[in-house]
DNA sequence: TCTGGGGTCCTAGGACCC
DNA sequence: TCTGGGGTCCTAGGACCC
């Protein structure tokens, strides 16, 4: 069994933690320059407080209802959320932490689930103060959807055996439960994909649930597929372990709290969001290979204009100094006069790590060049270099070209014939390594 | 010389999550 | 007047190569 665990309406909790006057009345949290309503105190959302509602659009109901309104405080809240994992940490060996406010955990050891489940967020809430509900199932998505029942029974008066604790058991009442679940209130179905399925009739996870997979795989996509199988209670996500979570791109940037037409102001808002993103990156112990810049005026304005562009660093790098200088080059190749803009943002990517050495060595070729014999002679006497400090090594490769690469293998000759022309990396494509043991072909 | 098919690499954009 | 910020993954399609 997998279960859920979900703080409920997490930033309006923590605020009261500080606040005690604040418990059992309606309050929200709001997003960066009060954009938007971002957390509700259950109060809140039964004066029909919206998530994600623009501020401006409900301040005078907002002040003749009563409602405390916060700005939001990340750097508390992330606080809040390591303690509260580390809380769970102490009690479960097995968890991946999802997001702020949440977290999957493995209960396979675990013989009573509700019970345990019961007692764990009995013991959050007395250790860090925040109430938190938990959701059991057979799969993610279905623990997903459990979760939502858990905190429903806090709210309303459900039958349930331990209150704030749900489980959805595929053997018993599993079907009776996604009829009453709308078809985009589960994970992995947006606003787009609900519109798509409703107009074709299908209107609840039961539904979702009964459409032919391949149908789904061939017009929505794998995912989509896979979340049809979640639903049938066949695992197609597993928990992981948070240790292979190496980050894949650091972004910085924030929409301005009035418009902004001047080059200079942008580039100053730039410079500071540059030097948070590089400071990241050295928390990370991480260095960049490409650096992407970004300027949009707001989506709601009549002159609209968005424009983003990248550089590719010739080594990757951490060093601030480097990425402003491009990032400033970059700017000013997007930036157009007589526009209203709204956001400005930095974002890096192509991460690698201090110490994957190969990488380094290899992700210096300049991209879309197909390397000539010498050059590729030189990487090999890199190789064998390598090969001879680390015992046995290893070629990074696009997963895309292994099968090429066995291929090759079946002779000597046609491999060292695919070494000579292939290229061995390529530091823009990142997301699907492979590792290929280093065969020395001399 | 002409042509088509298959494969790879890369990008932009879409969709989703909290 | 005022509409968040930070991520991930997938896919279609273009350019290129053989």
């Amino acid at each position: 069994m997998i279960a859920l665990l979900d703080c409920n309406n997490f930033y309006v909790s923590c605020e009261r933690l500080f606040n005690r006057k604040l418990i059992g009345k309606p309050v929200v949290v709001l997003s960066n320059n009060d954009g938007c309503v971002i957390s509700r105190s259950n109060e809140a959302k039964k004066l029909g407080i919206l998530m994600g509602e623009p501020f401006f659009k409900i301040k005078n109901r907002v002040k003749s209802l009563g409602i405390y309104v916060y700005s939001s405080n990340y750097s508390f809240y992330g606080d809040m959320s390591k303690r509260v994992m580390r809380t769970i940490k102490n009690y479960c060996d097995h968890v991946e932490v999802y997001s702020i406010d949440e977290a999957f955990i493995n209960l396979e050891k675990i013989k009573e689930c509700e019970y345990f489940c019961y007692n764990l967020k009995k013991r959050i809430l007395k250790f860090t103060g925040i109430p938190v509900s938990i959701g059991i199932s057979q799969t993610k998505t279905l623990s997903k959807i459990a979760n939502k029942f858990a905190k429903d029974s806090e709210k309303n008066d459900i039958k349930i055996n331990y209150k704030g604790v749900y489980k959805i058991n595929c053997d018993e009442n599993l079907d009776s439960i996604l009829k009453l679940i709308d078809i985009r209130d589960i994970w992995g179905i947006g606003k787009r994909l609900s519109i798509y399925f409703k107009e074709l009739g299908f209107n609840s996870a039961f539904d979702l649930k009964k459409m032919n997979q391949n149908f789904a795989r061939q017009k929505k996509g794998i995912l989509v597929q896979k979340t049809i199988l979640e639903l049938k209670g066949m695992k197609c996500y597993e928990i992981s372990d948070n240790n292979n979570d190496k980050r894949k791109s650091i972004c910085v940037s924030r929409s301005f709290g009035q418009k902004l037409t001047k080059y200079e102001d942008i580039r100053e808002a730039l410079v500071l969001y540059v030097q948070k993103a590089s400071e990241k990156l050295r928390r990370y112990n991480l260095y960049c290979g490409i650096v992407n810049v970004f300027l949009k005026t707001s989506n709601y304005e009549k002159k609209y204009y968005k424009n983003s562009v990248s550089y590719v660093f010739k080594e990757p790098t951490s060093d601030s100094r480097q990425i402003w200088m491009e990032s400033d080059k970059l700017l000013k190749s997007i930036y157009l006069r007589g526009y209203e803009f709204n956001k400005v943002g930095v974002i890096l990517t192509d991460l690698k790590e201090k110490k994957q050495i190969q990488s380094f060595l290899f992700g210096n070729n300049d991209l879309n060049n197909k390397k000539s014999f010498e050059e590729n002679s030189k990487l090999m006497s890199v190789m064998d270099e390598i090969n001879r400090k680390f015992g046995e090594g290893k070629i990074r490769l696009s997963s895309d070209s292994v099968g090429r690469f066995k291929k090759a293998q079946k002779s000597k000759e046609s491999e060292r014939k695919w070494f000579m022309k292939s290229d061995f990396s390529s530091p823009c494509y990142t997301t699907k390594w492979c590792d290929i043991p280093f065969v020395n072909i001399n």
